[in-house]
DNA sequence: TGGGCAGTTCGAAGTTCGTAGAAATAGCAA
DNA sequence: TTGCTATTTCTACGAACTTCGAACTGCCCA
């Protein structure tokens, strides 16, 4: 349903990454994402909804910005910058400026299959 | 009315520029001026109605991507790529990919100015 | 097995956006 | 002035978007 199955690679268009990053709610939450490295919907946002959350953090997994893995009761959130990089060089950096990229949360092939993101 | 005056350089929010980039029309009618240089309003979009194109360089035009000025009975439109580099370095070439910029000298350290006011 | 927490889905309400016809405006030339 | 061309403004409308409460699902633990 939303994953309408292209041959990989062509999957996210700019126009719904520059979408998606348009608001003022996801650009915060992609910033927290790409600082924290890897955050649950909810817990840096307490001001806002969960609805309302899970609703955003949807849209950037459909722009392909984010990646989501289940860690027992809750998820995790992940930019997933390489794939976003590779795709758009340069994007990330030039909308939230170059900024110090978390050492800690490494992203591998293995957590990231092949720009594979379902839901 | 369309300058709402603001001490300049703080002017022109990360969140318009990509909002206004966020449509499809809008990413044509800026490749065109890229490419071209100076175009007029309808000239290359004879598909496209002219009051919805006036509405998009409107667009364009409040999000600072896009300058005007008048030429006898009709007006050139011309994409604002300094100013759009000065304030979001990278931008440009990472929404539209790097192209045949007219060719003027690049300046590593001028290019990308200490990040200030973003958002 | 029941309770509780984390997230998602659904539905509704309100808002913004894109489109485009019609009328209005501006510059220029005959 | 009149006419012509280029563009904007006005206006309307439907589509798409944002927000958020309520109900629901999934996972863990006592």
């Amino acid at each position: 349903m939303e994953r309408p199955s292209r041959s990989s690679r062509q999957k996210y268009s700019i126009i719904a990454v520059l979408k998606a990053l348009a608001d003022p709610v996801r650009l915060r939450i992609v910033r927290v994402v790409r600082e924290r490295g890897e955050v649950p919907c909810h817990e840096h946002f307490r001001d806002i909804p969960k609805s309302t959350l899970s609703h955003h953090w949807r849209v950037l997994r459909l722009a392909g910005l984010v990646h989501q893995r289940g860690d027992g009761v809750r998820r995790l959130n992940s930019l997933r910058a390489p794939d976003v990089d590779a795709r758009f060089p340069g994007l990330l950096d030039a909308v939230l400026g170059q900024a110090p990229r978390p050492i800690s949360v490494r992203q591998t092939a293995a957590r990231h299959p092949p720009l594979r993101d379902r839901l």
